[in-house]
DNA sequence: TATTTTATCTGCACTCAGTGCAACTATTTT
DNA sequence: AAAATAGTTGCACTGAGTGCAGATAAAATA
């Protein structure tokens, strides 16, 4: 009942467990995915690597597919509150040109070449990961709204939610097909500097 | 050997066949997948309905889901086709939006909405369906390589066609969230002008 | 027309993903 | 220490998808 002067106040055993036994499947799928790719690796063999029975691996992951997808999950979100984080003033595009580059400087290259390399041996990971823009896309969109209410900016802020995500995406499929040769930041401003210069100019 | 005064000159029994069993089995399937929803309906009793064996259906399609998906699977060689038959003069964004324009003008409305509840049913679907858009893009940028090939336009050509098949996709969610209230044409219409006012007048 | 070649259809047996259930074990609360 | 709660596991099951080998139908050849 009394807060203990513990390390860690209120992260009990239990918490502290399931974050162990999720890193220990994630560490046992990627090695499996690299050493026999991802259709060669079982469930099965998954948990046995990560000391856990089959049937526990699904209270921590809905499907094997899940186990990569997780790796990028988050970046929707990191996305928005990026463009939540920002100062006022200047225009919508800048915002979330500039949220774009500072997320994706916190993610390192490394990382992102692997990852992309494991998701392409399997097609429903790949699918979902296009699915993935989708929802990264909507929650862009929803932190856009906040600062631009008026109901009628909402179709261009759809659009500007969708132009973004789809830059960082193009960029990211550059990135990966040269294997990193440039750093991500420069394609990535390249290929927003093509959305205005396609747009801006066109009568 | 010699060419018969035929109704049908070349299209032996086995295509014929084959094109009927296949309008059987998306037929047999959709009916199915209304009655007991998606995951409802089973391989095996989609077989039956279509009066071939279970191991027949995979010869057919590769998964329950590419019967749905194959319900619009040709929309990216529409697009690029309506691109490469366009006329040459006027700018690269209003050559795609007039391609965008003619592509789902083609396709009925009801249709579009029945198949969009259709593949809300599954959610592997709606991820394929995702990154089916990312194969529309493909195309549509290889038809628009061929109009300009010069390659410091490379870049610009894909955020083109990203922004294209983007704004397509926008149009169609809005369609399908409204329930067709407003033609599709006026819906898409909006979309591209959106694009416009949002990238032209920005600095 | 009869025969050979070739493509398609089918049943069978199998692997694997994913799920519901009930017993069991560990954590937390009282 | 006991009771309540949450996580773990084995078991049995459904259903998707695949490889194989024999049967069947179409197409080419003679």
């Amino acid at each position: 009942m009394v807060d203990l002067p513990d390390a860690s106040p209120s992260i009990g055993v239990r918490e502290r467990k399931r974050r162990e036994t999720l890193r220990r499947i994630t560490d046992a799928g990627v090695c499996l995915f690299i050493e026999k790719g991802f259709e060669g690796a079982t469930v099965e063999e998954i948990a046995a690597a990560a000391g856990i029975s089959r049937r526990s691996f699904f209270h921590y992951f809905e499907s094997k597919d899940d186990i990569l997808l997780s790796l990028q999950s988050d970046v929707g979100e990191l996305f928005a509150a990026e463009v939540r984080r920002a100062p006022p003033g200047g225009s919508p595009f800048e915002l979330v040109r500039d949220a774009a580059l500072s997320v994706c400087a916190s993610i390192p290259h490394d990382d992102m070449l692997a990852i992309d390399r494991l998701m392409r041996g399997s097609a429903s990971v790949q699918a979902r990961k296009q699915a993935s823009y989708r929802q990264q896309e909507e929650a862009l969109f929803s932190a856009l709204r906040e600062r631009w209410p008026e109901p009628d900016r909402e179709t261009r802020l759809r659009v500007l939610a969708m132009v973004a995500v789809g830059a960082t995406r193009l960029a990211s499929e550059t990135f990966n097909k040269e294997g990193g040769a440039r750093p991500f930041d420069e394609v990535l401003r390249g290929a927003f500097d093509a959305v205005m210069a396609e747009f801006s100019a066109t009568a």
